[in-house]
DNA sequence: TGAGGCGTTGCCCAC
DNA sequence: CGTGGGCAACGCCTC
């Protein structure tokens, strides 16, 4: 028997430092070891993405390779083009790999995939060893002492990491990588299905991702936006990855020991900009380019010897990483439903305006298949806009440009627009505000991205929903006068502090002196110089949507309860009284397109009646009472 | 056991 | 400018 003949699968773990994988790698004295990425399909053409997180994961995958052969002349991290599924077995025998190392992931997709590798290896004779590294604790271990259940809560989570054990200390990067074997890649080449492209859209057709099993120059070089079929022009966020920048901000941020000690997070401040008030991390993490526990215990060492005055879980640093943690456990308990409602017995089910679509699934059971039911022509031209940034509100449309544009909002700024949308103002489900975020997030974590919508919808984690974002007070509290608004809301950008966060309190001398105009609805790219009024009455919606939150917990039906799934829910909250639901929206400030042919189906497949509107407030004229509400206060 | 206190990050107004 | 109570009142944990 020779020395190992290894495979280094780098996957959500694009660093060197604090590799628990990657040391157990080394320590198998390889005679040779072959850094690896692989172009998995399911991310390519499944996962939506916009270019800004591509070039977010190009960054730290030049950055990792870069390292890799600072570590060694001759070798660096070979990018293969192939779905690791197929590609693996082949490899396996190319290459005469003895063992397959990488570190376990933990979403619901990757585990399917990794259990499938891991047979595979098992079958051509390759040992496979994986390590956790992706979390403070193994996700798994974490359920397993919190009794098989998820954790809810961050004193649960607390609890269970202390059963686990301490958290472990980072581990150096390798001083030394031994030399890759050869590379022959003289197999046939399977190639993906491209079809559905969730990135479509973003890519512009041009997608060569699977052109050649080495890359275009059979160099197994990373790839670049352009191969992948995107633009690099439209890269717009200034936010750039990889290992290197993270190590060197991780430096910043500790070498300013009160700014790290004392750090409490709900004392941040949303609105800053130049610089941001936060870490501005979280997307490291999420590619793997820092590790969780470095930056743990680089926190938890400054707490210690920073003594009297430090900030303390869940408000501090470290906190912030518990909470990350949380999520993880939260997911490896609960399985694909935590990102849904549908089938989840930890999230209530509320009837949100713009339900997901289910689908049936090979185990027999139903999942959210990522299209949604236009119950409410109203609410799906809401959530329109929302996304777009032109709810007539601001700073709701102040995050939601900079989220387009840059990849990243405070986390403050993530609670405003996400209660916005859904209990204290759209009414519509947290599904549609994540599937945004998954979009456009740098630092898109799917178990933190479902955690905190839920948080946030008071659907799971959290329950005030009388506590309330207001999309004017909320912003003020933090930016008084408005700077925020005025960088990413330029066309208002020389109104006057008053009427800054409510232009449509503002008189017309105040608008034309600003040189701006209250018209429109701020969608279809709408003229120079205008700014749509707020879409709806602000304090109307949020009772409308506190009541309706407090009937449905008074119901109290969950994702996993019978009646969610076949449709008898409606029965109990009509017996309530409910008006603000799904399938019960008259919408009749919208003359509806047509587009959306599934409404009718979908009114009579839930027995509800197309005629049925039953809003409470006045909608009955094209005139919306926003617009009623400007013109009182406006003469 | 039932009551009381607390929970990462609300708003508004009085003082 | 800071603080504290009311708002209307959830679920979970503790005592």
């Amino acid at each position: 028997m020779g020395k190992p003949r290894v495979i280094y699968w780098f996957r959500t773990d694009l660093r060197l430092h604090d590799s628990p994988a990657l040391k157990a790698a080394l320590d198998l004295d390889p005679a040779v070891l072959w850094p690896v990425f692989t172009w998995d399909p399911h991310y390519v053409y499944r996962v939506k993405g916009g270019v800004n997180r591509w070039q977010y994961l190009l960054d730290c995958q030049n950055d990792l390779s870069e390292s890799i052969q600072k570590l060694n002349s001759k070798s660096k991290l070979f990018v293969l083009r192939e779905a690791p599924q197929t590609l693996f077995p082949k490899l396996f025998k190319a290459w005469n790999v003895t063992h397959l190392v990488f570190e376990k992931d933990t979403d619901a997709y990757a585990k399917e995939r990794d259990k499938v590798v891991i047979a595979l290896a098992e079958k051509a004779g390759v040992q496979v060893i994986t390590r956790s590294g992706r979390t403070l604790w193994d996700s798994d271990e974490l359920v397993a002492k919190h009794g098989g259940k998820p954790t809810m809560s961050i004193t649960q989570l607390q609890a269970a990491g202390r059963k686990v054990g301490q958290i472990p200390r980072p581990i150096p990067a390798p001083t030394y990588l031994p030399d890759p074997g050869d590379m022959p890649v003289e197999f046939e080449q399977d190639k993906p299905d491209a079809e559905p492209d969730l990135n479509a859209t973003h890519r512009g057709g041009n997608d060569k991702t699977y052109a050649n099993i080495a890359g275009p120059n059979g160099d197994f070089a990373i790839a670049t936006l352009q191969e992948l079929g995107f633009s690099a022009e439209e890269a717009s966020t200034p936010h750039r990855g990889g290992e290197t920048i993270a190590l060197k901000r991780l430096q910043e941020i500790f070498a300013d020991e009160e700014y790290a000690a004392t750090f409490q997070k709900p004392k941040t401040n949303p609105a800053a900009f130049e610089p941001q008030s936060t870490t501005l991390l979280s997307p490291m993490l999420h590619f793997g380019a820092l590790s969780p526990r470095l930056f743990y215990w680089r926190a938890q060492d400054l707490v210690e010897k920073y003594g009297k005055g430090a900030s303390t879980p869940p408000e501090s640093l470290t906190g912030q990483l518990l909470f990350r943690d949380m999520y993880f456990a939260a997911q490896a308990a609960i399985g694909p439903p935590f990102a849904q409602t549908l089938n989840n017995s930890y999230c209530r089910f509320i009837p949100w305006h713009l339900p997901s679509k289910a689908e049936a699934t090979d185990a027999g059971s139903t999942a959210v298949s990522g299209s949604y039911h236009v119950d409410s022509p109203q609410a799906e031209r809401w959530f329109r806009r929302w996304k777009a940034g032109a709810t007539g509100f601001p700073f709701v449309d102040a995050l939601m440009r900079q989220l387009r544009a840059e990849g990243w909002i405070h986390h403050l700024g993530r609670h405003a627009v996400a209660c916005f949308l859904t209990r204290g103002g759209c009414y519509v489900h947290w599904e549609r505000g994540a599937d945004v975020f998954e979009e456009w997030l740098l630092d898109h974590e799917p178990a933190c991205n479902a955690g905190n919508w839920q948080w946030l919808s008071c659907t799971a984690f959290y329950s005030q929903y009388f506590r309330c974002y207001s999309p004017v007070a909320f912003g003020q509290k933090w930016d008084r006068k408005g700077e925020f608004v005025r960088r990413w809301v330029p066309e208002l950008r020389g109104l006057d502090e008053r009427f800054i966060y409510e232009p449509w309190k503002a008189s017309r001398a105040a608008l034309d002196k600003a040189g701006v105009r209250i018209e429109g609805d701020g969608l279809g790219g709408g003229e120079d110089g205008t700014y749509p009024a707020p879409m709806f009455d602000f304090a109307e919606r949020r009772s409308a949507c506190m009541a309706a939150m407090k009937r449905a917990y008074s119901i109290g039906l969950y994702g996993n309860d019978d009646r969610v799934k076949d449709g008898t829910w409606k029965e109990l909250f009509e017996k309530a009284g409910e008006t603000e639901m799904e399938g019960l929206d008259g919408g009749s400030d919208d003359d509806d397109d047509g587009k959306h042919a599934d409404d009718a189906e979908y009114r009579k497949e839930r027995g509800i009646g197309a005629g049925k509107h039953v809003r409470s407030q006045s909608a009955a004229t094209k005139e919306g009472p926003m617009d009623r509400f400007a013109k009182k206060l406006r003469t």
